[in-house]
DNA sequence: TCGCAGAGTGGGAAAAAGTGGGAAATCTAG
DNA sequence: CTAGATTTCCCACTTTTTCCCACTCTGCGA
């Protein structure tokens, strides 16, 4: 399980190293393969076998529907291969740093089986519009949430 | 499976790099033959064998459906042999940059078994649609989205 | 406190990929 | 049959990518 949250530099070359108390992990996963993809507004890590299961439920959505068909093309879409080099760096494709507006700072957040990586003024942004619902009461959850004990 | 979405040029000749990437695939799938047609905004770029189960299906369907008659015509009337030249490139023919409004800067979209190939323009527009029915909570989501846990 | 080791960061050079243009070949129309 | 136009093929230049090396910084132990 990935975990916890990372301060990370992303260099002008678009390169992005991965802590090392990751690496190890992922060197027996995937032998250093990850796949990275887009989300709403920030960046999916995966080891690539993770990427290769999401990939295939993707692709069985019923490709007739507008949403699905939407949520195949970007996350299908925008995946790519990448390996660790000899650092433990990967490189994030223009496409991608474009997508999610990831230009230097970053941070790096374990999510269980993937890691989310988002440009450090949209996660503060984020934190802030967090923290107002609260404020706000907004809050009208699923039963799955209702019933969740911390 | 392609996947990843790579910014490309169409230069004054019409003619398409496909990413190095994806060459020896393509080479072994199907000899460098691809067929490139049409879909509603944007063109697709399948491996010839891909095409002809595709092209088999289509027609297939009940022609006296309005919408699956219109569908054969457009993709199959549309759809246009290309074989990789020496530089891995492929010359898009003129009706079909004209049919998807491809200028100069396109984006290829790999989606599993074929391509995806946008106006630069469009495409982003169609990333605005995106997050703005995200935000607006467009979401009669399908139940196998619903339940898709990423 | 100093120095060493491991991690992070930046940059340079070789190689590969992308891009554009010209010449030869083919096609079309008069 | 010929002239013009279009397509195809190939070559050369430019840009990007990749790989590797070197320097810095931080934390830990001596």
């Amino acid at each position: 399980m990935f975990r916890g949250a990372n301060k990370v530099t992303v260099d002008s070359k678009g390169r992005l190293a991965i802590p090392t108390r990751y690496r190890e992990r992922i060197g027996q996963r995937s032998d250093g393969q990850l796949v990275i993809t887009v989300d709403r507004q920030c960046l999916l890590i995966y080891p690539l076998p993770d990427w290769e299961e999401i990939e295939r439920k993707l692709i069985r959505l019923p490709s007739l529907h507008p949403q699905a068909r939407r949520l195949q093309q970007f996350m299908v879409g925008y995946a790519s291969d990448v390996t660790l080099d000899s650092h433990g760096r990967v490189l994030l494709a223009k496409e991608l740093r474009e997508f999610a507006a990831i230009d230097r700072q970053a941070l790096l957040i374990g999510q269980g089986n993937k890691f989310e990586l988002w440009d450090e003024a949209r996660w503060s942004q984020r934190i802030d519009e967090w923290l107002e619902d609260e404020q706000t009461g907004e809050s009208d959850l699923p039963p799955e949430l209702e019933s969740l004990s911390l």
